[in-house]
DNA sequence: ATTTAATCGAGACGGTACGTCGCGTCTTTTG
DNA sequence: CAAAAGACGCGACGTACCGTCTCGATTAAAT
């Protein structure tokens, strides 16, 4: 009854305690020394676990990390019950996208999350791979709230209906996004709520 | 008049050789290997120079890289004599900046290019003082001339009066940024003309 | 019972093949280059083994030698059957002596041991605690051997009884290794057989 | 007028006072940080002289050293009148060896002298031409001066006739230079008495 | 309840690159 | 023109991690 040596290792035995263990120990050294000086060596040892282990489950530091911010973005959700699987939806868009960029603003500043997913977007810049993979399962889900919110404000008439949601998100999201990023501009309520009212009325004069 | 110890290497005794064949041998290896396989030694080695003579003049990789890139981009914005310093106003602002931002998507495009500013561009996700830096010396200059292309189409009344120049490109360039980014769409001409049109009218209906 | 931290490798995991490899890597090199150009990169290399595992195991470039060295004795030893054991004795001390000393000149000609002996006894006239490990472990046993024939001449009154034999040796000993190791004059055998007649019957007229 | 280009400096130009602080700086470095961390850098920066001016005058560190510590000796020598250059006659050969060797064991244990001497003994060990160097001009003209006490001795009876008097000085002098070159025994005034009474009289029974 | 086979902690191994030190050469400026 | 200063190409240092590879010792599924 010979395996095929070297591959697909039984998920059945796998140890629980050492996953968790590792998403601690990746997580908390993203946190405390960068995404740079944190080593598979070191995650191994922190979380008090053999390297062959993170071997054995994950291709690459990049992957630990990547599966550790899920499970911690999971977990996040999980905690702070439904509110963000979708946008309020008040009859007043400027003001209900207002309130989600506040929200976003607030949580861009959270220490906890912004070691991680700076590392993450960072490696996902230089490694295609990874970058569609954190887009994917990170980034598209909540960029689809904002697509939802703008299809019904399109059936109220708020939005022009030949417009497309998936773009016109991006006037006002990509802007703060790209703040964050790249440091080309300081983050504010005030910046991301002009940012809505630009992105709504237009520059052009009416 | 005392020096700090054991530091400042002379500048005038430096060798422009040895400058410019490490500027060529980091912009080459990170196209060809991409830059988290670019290392000093082989900078170094295949610019044919001592890696204490990189050491001496600069303090990381990402260091050379950046130096080397804006010597880049200045050698080729001077080849390119004055195109590039001021964006075209044909009275037509929509036209304008439709054009400028079709060259944009070609140069993303650029293998050239492309290697070593996503490089620089991810460094500075998670380093800031790099990433401040490239934004000042590379971004930055480039977004001022979309400020003057609105500032002259406020003045003749294509553009708001209210508006804030700075903030109003981002509605155009980030989306564009951030798709290039992150991968999180694809980049087109129809898109970028989409972006001027969306960011120019607005969502709401007139 | 904790350990002495970041230390003290497992002894029993380590690797044989490793070990003779490192040990004929240093013996060859120091033979071949000499010992300033044999160097830790050069024997790991040259061995197929990593840096790490050297400097695992050993502390410089002397301890990796002396080991080798006190390997490549021992199974000369072993090769030579019980011969180098004791020196034999024939009733006549004045030419068992010669005869040793003789065939010492032969060893000290010969180009296998003179590079690493003379490498470590360089090293051992300037680093103090090798030196004295270089002693205890390669010399003093083979000055052992002329206490005993000495302490057997005693008791068959060929030497006087109030004689030390430990110094007693030294005078035929010490010279023979002063012009070995300083250049102070040639090696012979006539030299060697006239500093054990000098010795036995003293300068001074009887 | 040009000049064979890089070689045969002109000595009457010579910079007394670099050769001066050269010597300095290298006696004292060996005697503060010993031979192997005593670099020509470190003599360099420490004499307040440019690495060039060592390159020019001596071909490397062993020859520098040795230069300097020629120099100390002669320096030594002048300041302590006449007295090394004749071993005394009083008449009694045992005595006035014991006396002179008693002298040398202490020169032996005088640390300024000891660094620099075993750095260039060790040195000279390995290296050939520089051992031959430092015999020839340090260690035999000191051994000169048994050489003319014995045959002095010879002359009054005190050593017999057919002795040769360059082998013969060894037996006392070179277990003394053994012992203290390789740390085989302990260096005492009782040892090198024993050790001219067992030269002198021998170890057979008269 | 026992067997049994894969996972686990541990860490030695062959490597690559790091950032530093010193070599010996070369060049520039000063006395 | 020697001398100080020190940049340069080079090679080795000793260290940190990489990803692979044994080793017993659990440990959970299949007997």
């Amino acid at each position: 009854m010979a395996q095929n040596p070297s591959s697909a290792p039984d998920t059945s035995r796998r140890s629980e305690r050492s996953r968790r263990a590792i998403y601690d120990a990746a997580l908390a050294l993203v946190a405390e020394v960068g995404y740079p000086k944190t080593t598979i060596e070191g995650i191994a040892s922190r979380a008090g676990v053999g390297k062959q282990t993170i071997y054995r489950w994950w291709s690459s530091k990049a992957d630990v990390l990547l599966e550790a911010f899920l499970d911690l973005s999971d977990q996040a959700a999980e905690a702070a019950g439904q509110k963000p699987y979708t946008i309020p939806d008040t009859g007043d868009l400027a003001a209900d996208l207002k309130n989600v960029l506040r929200a976003t603003v607030d949580e861009l500043g959270d220490p906890a999350f912004e070691a991680p997913s700076r590392a993450l977007a960072a490696e996902g810049v230089v490694n295609e791979e990874l970058g569609r993979r954190f887009v994917a399962q990170l980034l598209e889900p909540q960029l689809q709230l904002y697509v939802d919110r703008l299809r019904a404000a399109q059936e109220t008439g708020e939005v022009r209906p030949g417009i497309d949601p998936r773009i016109a998100l991006e006037l006002f999201v990509s802007p703060l996004a790209q703040r964050w990023l790249q440091y080309t501009g300081p983050i504010t309520y005030e910046y991301t709520d002009t940012l809505v009212d630009y992105a709504l009325h237009g520059l052009a004069p009416r």
